[in-house]
DNA sequence: GCTTCTCCGACCTCAATGGTAGGATTAGCC
DNA sequence: GGCTAATCCTACCATTGAGGTCGGAGAAGC
């Protein structure tokens, strides 16, 4: 499994807050309940949320979360970068002292590993796909939604070779 | 991380056979000590390639492994299949009786979970990563090589918007 | 001051990963 | 025929992270 939970149950979460955009906040419990998730691992995942400024917080009784930009304005790859970190393909393709670069490590006496070229492409495609997926889409997408399994994948100009 | 050090191990291997093509199989031996990988674990690593017709074996005194096919016709995305089992973007995402076919199983009462839209395109970018590159191309990496970080990515056929 | 929320840290359980150990089998070679 | 080099096969084992719980401490409306 490429992703966790936490990418599954914080992207549920988002699309929730934005079918109920610029209306008041919304608790965390009736997320939960309405979607059968755990309130209390809830909290950790929009935790994640809320520190990268993707969701924004009201304390307090009638309190709870909204979105901090409008849905449009919400990509899926920053929002998986929050939930789940960097996406690498391989544990040695990450840089430790810079979380965010993201290269291998066997790169030895001038012949790095031949993976690279592979984890590279993989990365390339996984990336794409998150950065041309916005937050309105998925809402749209469980609003109006897959009542006909239309194309899935997003709108290709024209692949010469399928 | 996407991928475990099956795949890594696994691809590696391959790229070692590939090198040394058309000639008498390798010994598991040579390999892991050339790529610093122990022993029994590779055997159990080469034992899935060997299942999914990858790689063939000759057993005994100068045995060993060799491709059963040339390596411009062993695709990536069959070894990965071979040595991590069928990518998914999540544990929803696989059917249970069908492990080939992969669907999201959150389909109740016609609205599917929104999150499928996601997964569907994220595995579409891994999968044709993975078809796209041939064992080929990674051997020819790792020799003339990675001298000059060229694109990585497979020729993507004038994508309009980046 | 009660209630309803967010916030925060400690804790727990389970399964998979990554690896080891030890042997059985097969086949070349002297 | 026996030695040796290799594949094969099964059981075991430690560590880690995923996934989740619990209990409570602030904050704000009423």
């Amino acid at each position: 499994m490429i992703f966790t939970t936490k990418a599954e149950y914080g992207v549920r979460l988002l699309v929730e807050l934005g079918r109920q955009a610029n209306e008041s906040p919304v608790a965390l419990k009736a997320i939960a309940e309405s979607e059968g998730l755990p309130l209390a691992y809830l909290e950790r995942i929009v935790a994640l949320l809320k520190k990268a400024a993707i969701v924004e917080s009201t304390r307090g009784a009638h309190g709870g979360y909204r979105l901090a930009r409008s849905p449009e304005q919400i990509t899926m790859d920053e929002v998986i970068l929050a939930l789940e970190g960097v996406v690498a393909p391989m544990s040695c393709f990450v840089d430790d002292r810079d979380e965010s670069r993201v290269l291998c490590s066997h790169v030895d006496d001038g012949h790095a590993c031949a993976t690279r070229l592979l984890w590279t492409r993989v990365q390339g495609g996984v990336t794409r796909a998150l950065q041309q997926t916005t937050l309105q889409e998925l809402v749209d997408f469980s609003t109006r939604g897959p009542v006909l399994p239309v194309h899935l994948t997003p709108q290709q100009p024209a692949p010469a070779a399928a």
